[in-house]
DNA sequence: CCCATTTTTTGACAATTCGTCAAAAAACCA
DNA sequence: TGGTTTTTTGACGAATTGTCAAAAAATGGG
């Protein structure tokens, strides 16, 4: 079969396979790099073929099509953030300052891997979605849901430890994906309505950073934070756990002073 | 020009301008349709075409692209959903009960209208937004803005009562978008990823009302509200606000019991 | 009611992109 | 080196977009 090289994982086979995969490297990059330069619609496999100086078939040869293509961007963007919910969730720290610094790894993941990011939406858009295969849909859902796991698993431990109550029947999970939805949403509208500057939002991050902090707060997760200490511990955060990312700026104090 | 038409609003003209008029309305339906039932690859302008009996061109008299078909569709959704805000922020009660208003009238929005809320989701994709026209795409933005005033108007009146006090240097804009970023994120999530049941979440919406719950009462936005008291406040704001809708059930306190 | 003029509809057409596949080229291996 | 396997190539068919000149329908004045 011709597509069986994509799934020979590492294979220390003939030069020429090895060709193969570098060549999948750079065809990542370059898909990339016309994603954010040129957009989404000019990510074609023929814009594809042409920057690579192949044929369209040799495109097709990695790919069996343009949405897996865009699914395998999306894979390699999801494993960067569960690498980061990796280190975030098993940093030093109680439960709440573990919650802080996943939320600190949304925020540098979005700022720092714009791409990854734009990836992660463009995938979930319905039109790429529903033309994958099931193999590859269940493998992306396998790993938001470890992502996923991991969050609520760090709300188990903030109920184990007895610094968090939940109200009435509500799950980790519930609360997970409040975090969640709040702040995906967010990074969405900001991402597709460029006006927001215009109407008071300054920065989107510290509207995340407030929105999950008072949520939190609201749901009386120990020790309850100020404002002040959030942003203390996000600055802390950003040394610790992610020191080979560009720490992120203060969002919060700035504006209080 | 042939398209002419389209921008003649309310014209007391002939019968054959009142019959494109007409077809008009069957063809958003028709579109609708389509959406709903084939997903939107299937929504192409030959598909409308042949389920309307009518010619390609004909299709492209009323829209110029597809692009354009899609957001009248979605400007059909926002004023929908303009007009809800609208009777949610001039509902009777106090601040914090006329922003609960407003999340009723989104879930509603999302339970009630599946369509309108997936155009909009639809057109926010960038590979629809950017080929649109700058007028087009301006008056999303200006109705997208009348709706964030809305909520925000609500949020200066509850500052304005004393029944909140916003954290340092926090502005009506940035707890809007909070608010709306959950209640946004959250329902994209569950419209994209429907495994979210095997996880633990019944319920996306009883995940939306304890998260915005908790999140206004960490704002310490008066009155404080329990679970329950929220749930009558829904339950009520159903009747008296929306009473044509088909009301919304009790979610937070069945599981309690 | 008729006919000249304007408006609207039609579908063939060019253009674009997707994905395929048989033939050519390259790589492999004994 | 030569026979076999793998990979590349680009022409091709199919689908869809958007255009436009010609046909059809509607309008309006006499």
């Amino acid at each position: 079969m011709t597509t069986r090289q994509i799934f020979d994982m590492n294979a220390k086979k003939t030069p020429k396979q090895i060709e193969i995969q570098q060549r999948e490297e750079l065809l990542m990059k370059t898909a990339g790099q016309i994603l954010l330069t040129e957009g989404v619609d000019a990510l074609s496999m023929e814009r594809l073929a042409e920057k690579l100086k192949t044929a369209k078939g040799t495109i097709y040869n990695h790919y069996p099509n343009r949405e897996e293509l865009l699914l395998a961007m999306a894979v390699r963007a999801i494993d960067k953030r569960q690498a980061m919910f990796d280190a975030a969730s098993m940093s030093k720290g109680n439960p709440r300052e573990r919650m802080t610094a996943i939320g600190v790894a949304c925020e540098i993941y979005s700022r720092n891997y714009p791409l990854f990011f734009a990836v992660e939406s463009i995938v979930r858009h319905a039109s790429i979605w529903e033309r994958c295969s099931d193999e590859r849909r269940d493998f992306m859902r396998q790993r938001e849901q470890r992502c996923m796991g991991l969050v609520a698993g760090v709300v188990r431990s903030g109920v184990a430890s007895g610094d968090l109550v939940l109200p009435c029947g509500m799950n980790p999970e519930e609360l997970t994906l409040s975090l969640w939805g709040l702040t995906y949403g967010c990074t969405v509208i900001n991402a597709t309505s460029p006006s927001l500057k215009e109407i008071g939002i300054e920065s989107i991050y510290r509207t995340i950073r407030l929105g999950t902090l008072h949520m939190i707060n609201g749901f009386h997760w120990q020790p309850i934070w100020s404002v002040n200490e959030h942003d203390d511990h996000i600055a802390r955060i950003c040394k610790s756990v992610f020191p080979n990312e560009t720490p992120l700026p203060r969002e919060l104090t700035e504006k209080a002073n």
